[in-house]
Parts: structure tokens; sequence; C-alpha cells
DNA sequence: AATTATTTGTGCGTATGTATC
DNA sequence: AGATACATACGCACAAATAAT
């Protein structure tokens, strides 16, 4: 010890030393830096020194009018919780959202939560609107999205970005923006178009057209799945046989049923991306003289009740609908209370059987 | 962003924030200090701090006692804009509620205010939960409800006289709690009875049967159409002819349809509370071999997309559930704005004409 | 008309953050 | 290195004005 210890050196070794000795704990405050002075016979920026050191350390935590605490960083959670959750939602498919909303809804009212609800209608421009509200209202303690056409660019990215800053916990439903390392709750829709294809494939259809949505991240998966099981099955895959649909256009079927037919010709079944779009080929085929199933076996995805009470009533493949809700809202209250929890959530599609498949010999 | 900014200053960006957006205006009151301090996690200071220095910029005035207000006006009653309404649905009849609650939130969001639902399942005792809790959160300008059970007595009056106490209107929409003399838009039920009855008896009906709810003042509305228009012909009236259910036994047609078909036996036409009725009864009568509408001529209500793609398309009256919710927040806006408007509104309904009368000599 | 609850006004004390001499 | 000044922030107590009942 032939140079002496700095003065300031001093103050870190005796508070480290009260921290060992447990005199000390985590969450208890110093002395104020003026009492430390007179303690020590030094002056505050010397204090303040040592203390910034050990605050670097992340020994100690420095809090401005309030005292310097021992204990690394307390995690900032909010203290006011303001018992509201919003739901942005597409508003389409108008099968699956009011039961999904209800699911949601009841786990949130269970838990004394309100639900404040805003609609996009599937635009990006009105997305923009709505998370810039929440934003400034700042009145949430969580959030549920059902993205607006997931599997396109989207510009609105900085929004959730800015949410997440705010410890506010964010849930998606359905679908996902690809960007954000965000939870999500949807249906497996890689395998509902897989089983979808497989189905077609056992009873013998070798030429299986395919239906997809290319706006959302739902039609990719499903047309993935699809590809895989025909992939799988060694049958030739054709750009011809597959037809994309945006999500706005919903005419678009009807008004190119002519230009379709001709592009699916000489296809025995078909999957379709959804009951919507299913209900809307069998309306069609059934007007231009094809009959389903015997010239055309179509499955549908969701298992809505319009597969149900179609002129044919078609297979399909389940959606969980107000399950999926409620287990999304389960999991964004479990993440409001503990900010690691993972809320990630895969339903599996179950068969739902009808009579809208031919056997090929 | 190097140094943060201070915590009293983003307390006026906030307060200076909402003002831009509209929904902090010129007389509105902001919330409480203690409100403020809750909502920020900081202390009073430093809420009057930011406060004090838009009272100098002359952007709001305190009042002692009463509360800080935007701009120079002191009003003389107090009034705090949550930009904020609550909507009660009971999210029965699947095809009429989700239009219905788009149309309300189109409307509310365009005004920039944020829609808080809730779902009754048409139970009283939900109800009561949810009405209790906005007496205590407290935090709405207007509240928008669909009535469960609204022709049965209702001990939750108290809770709506209770929120009508503090100021803050009230809507209804499809129907009414008949005590609370409230304003109420709807659809005109006894209208589309009358004329569904009207044009069975147009094509030469005599027997003419009629399905309706018991426990909501649609169905007894409709019951006194049907019946206004079987008087108004000179026939008879026969109780086992009118078959009444109930909302929450949503399999009882199916369980009943023995009696119900024995009830109804020797009538050629039957009126159906609504669409969901209707294909329940078509459904059956086919199953039993009884053609529609050789023997039987089916009319709904509300004119769904179950009419369309009903196996027997069937003729029906329109309900203008997007419309009629638009209609309903546009209402309640206006009587937020000025307490002695009159919401009430009723809707005429259109006929649609499908093929499901037939025509007697 | 009187009481109670709510809200702003005011003052005091204490602690840390930053800058200057 | 030490001293001082001022800004920012938190906490409490009580007074005064107003609104609701």
């Amino acid at each position: 010890m032939a140079v002496p210890e700095a003065k300031y050196q001093k103050v870190i070794n005796w508070i480290t030393g009260e921290i060992v000795a447990g005199r000390l704990q985590p969450g208890d405050r110093l002395m104020s830096e003026e009492k430390m002075c007179k303690k020590f016979d030094l002056c505050r920026q010397t204090i303040r020194r040592a203390t910034q050191e050990l605050a670097e350390r992340g020994v100690v935590t420095r809090v401005q009018g309030s005292g310097t605490y021992v204990g690394g960083v307390i995690p900032k959670i909010r203290k006011e919780r303001y018992m509201n959750v919003a739901v942005v939602s597409t508003f389409y498919e108008s099968y699956i959202f009011p039961p999904t909303l209800r699911g949601i809804e009841k786990k949130l009212s269970e838990s004394g939560y309100t639900m404040q609800v805003s609609f996009t209608d599937n635009r990006i421009s009105n997305e923009a609107v709505i998370l810039k509200t929440l934003l400034e209202k700042d009145n949430i303690d969580g959030l549920i999205v059902e993205p607006s056409k997931g599997a396109l660019p989207n510009p609105n990215i900085k929004y959730y970005k800015e949410i997440s800053d705010r410890h506010i916990p964010i849930i998606f439903f359905n679908d996902i923006y690809p960007v954000l390392q965000m939870p999500c709750v949807r249906l497996d829709d890689w395998e509902a178009a897989a089983k979808a294809a497989q189905l077609l494939i056992d009873a013998g259809h070798k030429k299986i057209a395919g239906i997809f949505k290319l706006d959302d991240g739902q039609g990719h998966r499903r047309y993935s799945g699809y590809l895989g099981s025909i992939i799988k099955a060694n049958l030739k895959t054709h750009s011809r046989r597959i037809f994309w649909i945006d999500t706005e256009l919903q005419q678009e079927l009807a008004e190119q049923e002519e230009y379709l037919f001709k592009r699916i010709e000489g296809c025995t079944g078909i999957v379709c991306y959804n009951d919507e779009v299913a209900i809307q080929v069998i309306d069609i085929a059934l007007k231009r003289g094809i009959r389903v199933p015997d010239d055309l076996s179509v499955v549908g995805i969701d298992n809505s009740n319009l597969a149900e009470i179609c002129k044919v009533p078609f297979t399909s493949f389940s959606h969980p609908k107000e399950k999926l809700g409620e287990k999304t809202a389960d999991n964004l209250l479990k993440m409001i209370d503990n900010p690691l929890f993972d809320g990630n959530y895969i339903f599996s599609a179950k068969t739902v059987l009808r009579n809208s498949i031919r056997k090929i010999q």
C-alpha cells in the first residue's frame, strides 16, 4: 500500500463491505449523499463518484429525488393497471371473427379487464391510425392484434415496436408479422392444407388445384402445406393449378370464373383457402354444370357453418375460433403478469368429413 | 434522444398532443391532478409543474376546487371527456351482431372515440356484472346497449338509472326496456311481421302459423304485427298456431319438431321470428317430407345470408344491420354533445322476395 | 341550507442531476 | 478537489374553492 488509496475507492469498499456483511440488502436505501459526506468528511462529488461507479457495475441503482438503492436495475413495470386491453382485428372472415372476439371478451371480462375494439378492414392505413391513437391515449395494459396483410411488407411495424418499448405486451392471432419476434396464437395452417391435399391424394386424385390468399400468412402457410403433400406423393406441381386471390377483392372469383376454370381444367380436386372460397367455387361449378363431387372434389378449411349449409356440404378442417380467442386472451393476461411468459400456441386442425370427395380408382 | 426528456415535459407533450388530436377540446376538463399522477406514475408536484407551464402559456386554465380546463373559458359544468363509449351486446343473432358492431365502431372511430365491448349472452346476471364494472371504472362518455331479454322484467334497471344520473347518455338498439324512457334505434318489427303475414294473406293463405321469441321485445312486436294483419284480413286467430320460443334454448325447435308440426297442422304458411328460425323450419319440414313452398310457405325476417344460401331460398324482410349500428352510434354522439337530442329512430323493413310462397287460388 | 367529497393552491422538506466557479 | 447554486423529482400536510347530495 505504498500509494494511498483514492478517497472514493474507500467509499466503494465501505459500501460493498456493508452489502457483503448483509447490513445492506437488495432494495435497501443507502444514506443520502449529504449524510455520507459528513460520515466520511468528503464532498458530495466524491461520494457521487463512488456511487456512480457502483451504479455502472449494477451494484446500486440511483433514483433522482428518492435515493440510492442496493441491487441491480429494478425492471420498470407499470404501476397502475388500466384493466383495459385493446383488440385490433381485420373484421374479415365473418364466420371466424365473431366467435374469436367472443372468446377474447369472455376471458378478459372474467379477469376484470375491459376490451376495447378497433377494426382495420385489412387496410394498412386504418391500422396506422388505430395504433397511433393507442400510443397517444396510452391507457391499455396489453394489445391483441390480428395482422392486416401479414404476408406483405408493413410500414406500421415501428408503432408495434414503440408500444413494446413501453412494456405493453402484444400478442397476435391467426397470423403474424414475421419481422416482429412476437407471440402468436394460430391454427396450424400448414397441417390443415397438407391434410386437405392428402385426403384428395388418398382418394386417388392426381391433378389437384389450389386457391390461396396472397396477402396473408395463412394463405402462404396453407399453400406450403398443400405443396408439401403434393410433393410427398411425387405428383407434379403446376403454377397453372394454383390461383392466388386478394382479401380486398371479394368479387374476384366470381369475376374471373371463366379464367379460373380454364386454369384448373382437367383437375379433379381442389383445395380451397377457406370455406368462403370453397362455397364460391361450388356455386360457380354448379352454375357451369360441373357436378360436385362427381366432376370436381372440393375441400375447404376452417369448418364454418357454410360447410354444413352449402348446397353440397363439403369436407373441411376445423378452426378453433372461440377457443383460439380464449387462448389468445389467456396468454396475453399471463404476459401482463409475467413479461417472460411465452405466449405462442398453435392449434392442430381436425378433419371434418362430408361428402365432397369422389373416390377415384 | 441522448438526454432523456424531463418528466414534466412529457406530461406537457401528452396534454398538447391530446388537444392537437382533438380528443381534448376548448372547455373540456382535464383529468384531475391525482388521476394524472396515477396515469404517469409521477407525484402531483410534477404534474402541477406541467399544467402550470401550460396555464402560463394560456393553453389551459386552472380553477381551484373545480379542475383544469382547456382554453381560457371556464365552463359552468364539469365535463371530462374520456373519448370512450361502452357497447353492451347480447352477441346473439350471429348474422346481425357483427355488421351492427362494425357500423358502431366505424362511426365512433371516425369521431375519435374508442369502443369498449362486452357481451351478455342474453343473460341478466352477465349484464349486471358488466354494468357494475362500468359504474366502478367510470370512464365512458356514453353507453350503447342491446337489451337482454327486453320483454321480461329486468332487475338491472337500477344500474341504467344510476348511469343516467351521472349524465352519461344511454341509447339502445334492436330492443328497449319499456320501463326506461330511453332512446332506441331499431327495425320496425311490427311492420316487418305485418308485411310478412300480409304477403301470405295476399297469396291466398288462410291458415297462417307464427313462431316468435317470448323473451325479447322484437318477438312481441313481430307477434303483434303478424296478429295485426291476420285480424285486418278478418281471419281467425288461434293460439295453437302460435309457437313461442326462448332465446337460450337453441335446440328447442329441433327437439320439439313433432309437437310443433302437430300444432301447426293444416297451416299452409308460416311467419318466422327471424331467418335462423326460418332455416330450421325449412330443414325440419324437408326432412319430414313437407315440401317448401308447395306444402308450406315460409317467410323469414332480417334477410340474412341464410335466406339466400338456404336449400330453399326464402322471402325475408331486410334488417339494416350495419346502417343500424351507424345510426345508433351517430345518435349517441349527438346525445353526448347535446343532452336534449332525441336519439330515437325506427328503420322500415324492406321486402326481399324469393320463391318460398305458394299462390293459393 | 348544510354536509361531504373532490379538486386545486400553497408550503415545507428531502434527494439526486448538472453546471459553474 | 471542493464548494456552491440551481433544476428536477418525490412526499406529505393542510387550506381554500367548488360541486354534488
